[in-house]
DNA sequence: GCTTGAATGGACTATTTAGACCAAACTTAG
DNA sequence: CTAAGTTTGGTCTAAATAGTCCATTCAAGC
């Protein structure tokens, strides 16, 4: 029984390093097929295909479609948030928040506004019909927004905003904007929607600043 | 060759009365089903199912799936247009939009924020892979963001806005609002979001009240 | 180098789904 | 009534897709 390098696999069966790469390599292909056509539109032929796997480490990997899928979502969520938290890291200022709009908007308007947001889409299209995918966005998302909340309160700690501004409505609204401003983006093909939406959002943040 | 009392098909053919009638149950157990399941996640045999009908009918009516896709989207715009006018209609002062903001987060609320917005979940699923869909999604997008650019502008005409209050901004950025809205609800399975999200917009909008 | 379990390649099956087809019933103009 | 086109029910085919299986290879501990 070889011991030494293997790792404990998700559901007991123990993996090794060359198991566990294929297994990433399949995650990362799902999640970009799963992004730019869509959960229900990616067949596990594309992700054979683009992950160069065979059926047989699909299933060696994943019980079915909606483990990949599950597991996508993690993966998904974790690079979403690592970014955004990077994003909003160095954030103490109305101008940070202006930089932080324009860096969305910018990244957004190199793709003309496609694909939207990764978990707001699978959120649309999971949400009603896997309830668990729909608990595991929810929790990512609302990481999300706490991450917001946490940037508005540094802001107002520091005096920039007056105490009358709430962080948590605040930044509810916020992640509103952002979101609907993906979905408007992708349908217009266009990321102007967008950069309005999260605009309309940081001047009504900014009519709480401090004189 | 009967006359009377066809009427002018889709696609030149001729239709009569029955004819019509049945095609328009399909679309509506179709738009539906596409609401509540999502339209790749629902078959043809489901739409069939739902409508009472055979595949013959289906296939008599539509020449496949995508033509059924461009027919729900069409039925469904028309209808979301035709509701939302009407809730827009008589709205002429902030009040009036208060009420609105009421009666849509009301709506949500009674399906625990599930389902989103039917036009957005289409667009989100269907927009970068087919698009003839999104052109057509985004033409009734773009007629509900000009409906609340008139109603914006109808508010301020009245004087209850000042002059620098820019309705077409306005307008985009309470549509993106109401959508990013409609994401975060249907993700919580709570109206909660929706409401923060449009009283920040309508906040906004009130900021540029005359005094 | 032998053994053992993980990993792999790929063929194979089962099921689902889209779509074609046809004969019978219906509808209506003439 | 009759003819011509429409509508319908249902079956049948083709393709796509999910999921199974097994023989072989690989990697590591002994």
């Amino acid at each position: 029984m070889p011991e030494g390098d293997t790792v404990p696999g998700t559901s007991g069966t123990r993996r090794t390093p060359r198991g566990l790469e294929t297994r990433s390599r399949i995650v990362d292909s799902a999640a970009k097929l799963f992004y730019v056509k869509g959960v229900n539109a990616t067949t596990l032929d594309d992700v054979r295909l683009a992950s160069s796997t065979s059926k047989s480490q699909l299933y060696n990997h994943f019980e079915d479609k909606l483990v990949l899928i599950h597991a996508v979502i993690d993966v998904q969520s974790k690079f979403v948030l690592a970014r955004e938290e990077q994003r909003l890291r160095g954030v103490k200022t109305l101008t940070g928040l202006r930089r932080w709009r324009d860096t969305l908007v910018q990244a957004n308007s190199l793709q003309d506004g496609s694909y939207g947001c990764a978990l707001g889409a699978m959120s649309v299209e999971l949400s009603d019909n896997d309830e668990q995918s729909r608990q595991a966005l929810n929790a990512s998302i609302d990481a999300w927004r706490r991450m917001l909340v946490e940037t508005l309160t540094r802001v107002r700690v520091l005096g920039i905003l007056a105490e009358d501004a709430d962080p948590q409505r605040l930044g509810t609204g916020l992640l509103a904007a952002l979101q609907g401003g993906y979905v408007l983006a992708q349908n217009a093909h266009s990321s102007e929607p967008m950069a309005v939406a999260l605009d309309m959002a940081l001047d009504h943040i900014e009519s709480f600043a401090r004189s």
